[in-house]
Parts: C-alpha cells; sequence; structure tokens
DNA sequence: GTCTATAGCCAGATAGAC
DNA sequence: GTCTATCTGGCTATAGAC
C-alpha cells in the first residue's frame, strides 16, 4: 500500500473518527453539554474540519441520533417480532435489554434525557419515519395474550414495568452506586444477578390466578 | 399597612421571589440548561438584582438544590423511620414516594440528571453533611427483617426494585406519553391505578416460599 | 482538504450612576 | 436596592489563504 493517501479513503477515515468521537461525547454529555472542540480533539481534526464535513452540531447530533435510535430498534427487534410465546418473550426481552444496556451504559440516560428535553426533535425520530414501533406491536399482542387467557396483565402497565426494572438502574447507575458504595465492577455484577429476579418478578406479575 | 417598603420586608420578598423562580427553572432545565434571565423575568427583577441577592448562578443552584435534597429527605424519612413492620412500610414507602412525585413531577428527573452530571457536586450534599442516609438505614432494617426469617430479599435489590418502580415512570414520563400517546391527565390516572400494581409485585418479591 | 483567524452570538458577571 | 451599560469568556460558525 502507497502512502499517497487517497483522497476517498481518507474521507471516509475521518468521517468514521468524527462520528465515533461525537457518539461518545454526545452520548455521555448531551447536545447542549458536548462541545464540537472536544469531539474535534478526540477525531484528531481541528474544529473547522467538523463543519466542512458536517454542517452544523445539530446536524451532526442528528446523525448520531439517528444511529442510536436504529441500534434500539434493532435490540428491541430482535425480541419483540420473535415468535416466542408471551412469557418467554418477556423473559428474552429482560435479558436482552440489560445484555445491550451493559455493553452501552451511557445509552439509556442519553435516551431519556435527550427525549425530555428535545421532545420536538425525537417524535419525528420515532414516530414519522415509517417504521413500526415496536413497543406497540408488543402492546397488541400482550393484549391478545389476555384474550386468550394465557397471562392477565394491563399492557401499559406491564411495559412500564419491564422498562422501569431493566432500564432505571442504568438511568439512575451514578446514585445507586455511590447509594451503596459499588465499584464499577460490583455494580455490573449486582445487574447480573439481578436479571433473573426481575424476570421472575415479570413472570409472576402476569401470573392468571 | 404603610406603602413606604421596609427594607427587610421588601428583601425577603424579592428573595422569596427568586428561590420560587429559581426552583422552577433549575428543576426544569437543570443547571446547565438554566437561564438567568428567565429566573429574573420571572421574579420580576433583572439579571443585576440575581447577582445582588446570590453572587453567582452556582451558589443559587446549590441553595435550589439543597431544599430539594431536604425535601426528599423530608419524605423518606417520614415513611423509613416510622416503626411500621417491614411489609407495611415498603408499602407505604411506594404511596408517599409515587404520591409525592405526582405534586413535583419534574423532581426525580431532576434529581437523577443533575447527579449523572454533576457527581461532585451531589457527594458534599448528599453524604457529608452529617445527615444519616434514610436508605442506608433502611436497607440495614430490611437485613435485619430477613436474619428474624420475616422476608426473603435482598436488601440492594429491593430497594432498586422499589426505587425502580416508583420513580422510573416519573423520569420517563415524557417517553411513555408519546409512546402510549397519553394526555397529562391519563398519565396522572396511569400512575395511580399503577401504584396498587408495584405494592403488590414489592410484596410478592420478598415473600419467604 | 486542511489550516488560521475571526466574525457573531449569547450568557454570566461587574461597574457605576442614581 | 435598583437600574443601565459594559466587560469577559466560551462556543458555533464562516472566510479565506494555502
Amino acid at each position: 500500500m502507497n502512502v499517497t493517501t487517497p483522497t476517498a479513503e481518507n474521507c471516509l477515515n475521518v468521517e468514521a473518527a468524527i462520528k465515533s468521537a461525537a457518539r461518545k461525547v454526545f452520548l455521555r454529555d448531551g447536545l447542549k453539554g458536548a462541545r464540537l472542540q472536544e469531539i474535534a480533539d478526540i477525531a484528531g481534526i481541528n474544529r473547522a474540519m467538523l463543519h466542512y464535513y458536517f454542517r452544523s452540531k445539530e446536524n451532526l447530533f442528528e446523525m448520531v441520533f439517528k444511529e442510536v435510535i436504529e441500534k434500539m430498534y434493532g435490540r428491541l427487534n430482535t425480541v419483540l417480532r420473535s415468535s416466542l410465546p408471551i412469557r418467554e418473550k418477556i423473559v428474552a426481552f429482560a435479558e436482552n435489554f440489560v445484555c445491550d444496556a451493559l455493553e452501552n451504559p451511557d445509552l439509556d440516560g442519553f435516551f431519556i434525557n435527550e427525549f425530555a428535553q428535545h421532545p420536538e426533535l425525537l417524535d419525528q425520530l420515532i414516530f414519522c419515519n415509517g417504521k413500526d414501533r415496536p413497543m406497540l406491536l408488543f402492546k397488541k399482542e400482550i393484549e391478545e395474550a389476555n384474550a386468550r387467557g394465557e397471562i392477565k396483565a394491563d399492557a401499559t402497565m406491564l411495559i412500564m414495568n419491564m422498562l422501569s426494572l431493566c432500564a432505571f438502574p442504568f438511568v439512575a447507575k451514578n446514585m445507586f452506586q455511590r447509594m451503596f458504595s459499588l465499584s464499577e465492577a460490583q455494580m455490573e455484577q449486582l445487574i447480573k444477578e439481578r436479571l433473573t429476579m426481575i424476570q421472575q418478578m415479570l413472570l409472576d406479575s402476569v401470573k392468571a390466578d
């Protein structure tokens, strides 16, 4: 390989570096909190280059955010579109959600915060892009399983409980770590052990009795 | 009453107006997101006056934040320091937490976010002020109830579950409302109905079986 | 494509008249 | 105590040389 840096290739490298850096910083600090200087530093370029490749901060953010949404859809759909029976789907969802979140610990907090701060932006991305909405499909499926008498649960509440139990420890990770003086590793261990318990809680909560 | 505005009284009024305005804006937008201009507008004064009464933005924030912490301690201690038996304490905690959160819907999200963004600031306020830590006392109480065989539950996990089920719907309020197309009133109604269910889930989760 | 320099904006903080 | 005017700094964005 020659070192005469072909333009197109360079371009891809730089773009990839920027996107990677931007994802890191935006996920940690949010739209308002992120600084272009830091993204440029991490990507190994200067601020002017950021504007050359992506016109504006919001542009860059939107791109990162869309990727995060895609990732979320991906991990949700893997389970929710499967043909598992309802109980196993609940268990698989929790497993899937928690394991993915362990790999991207900032993701849930980022999502919740940006949603709270920029509802208008997120509306478009989530509801107006022609995609199905995994959670609404799942809600329907729960209602059908109810009608068939397989489970007994209010669909909206069940989904709320699933997301609460799965996501909150990540959203409030800092708080819990300090509250109980847990190291990073201990916290991760705890969340892994907790998975079995919350799966059981969720199953118990839909038992027709 | 004369209208010749006694200084001291005026001072109190202005200070109270500022604190009230600051609480509103900081709770909604966080430390970084809040604008002094808006706080001044709501308090009916100009920015210069803010700096006259409170030296800096961070000063003002700290005051508001301390009040929020006090409020939290208040609502937690009411239940956690009571002499209720452990099961009833769990039920009462959930009821207390949810009802208080309904009255201050921004509070939980504010707390979680600021905690995530400024851990250093919060350490001092929470752990170094000579107060007891309600949650740690409660953890101990759970462990003792376990030792006596009254319940069977890991203390840390139980507390995580309690906080997750109680707080997450408020933290992710926006998301849930849009996900299920719920109005403000519907969301409030849902959370009220949900209370009984999460109390039952928590009780089920500590049943010694 | 890459850089330096700078424009332009906005927010927090301060000076100083009244 | 209250106001207007201004300073200062940080950040996004752009102009223009190379």
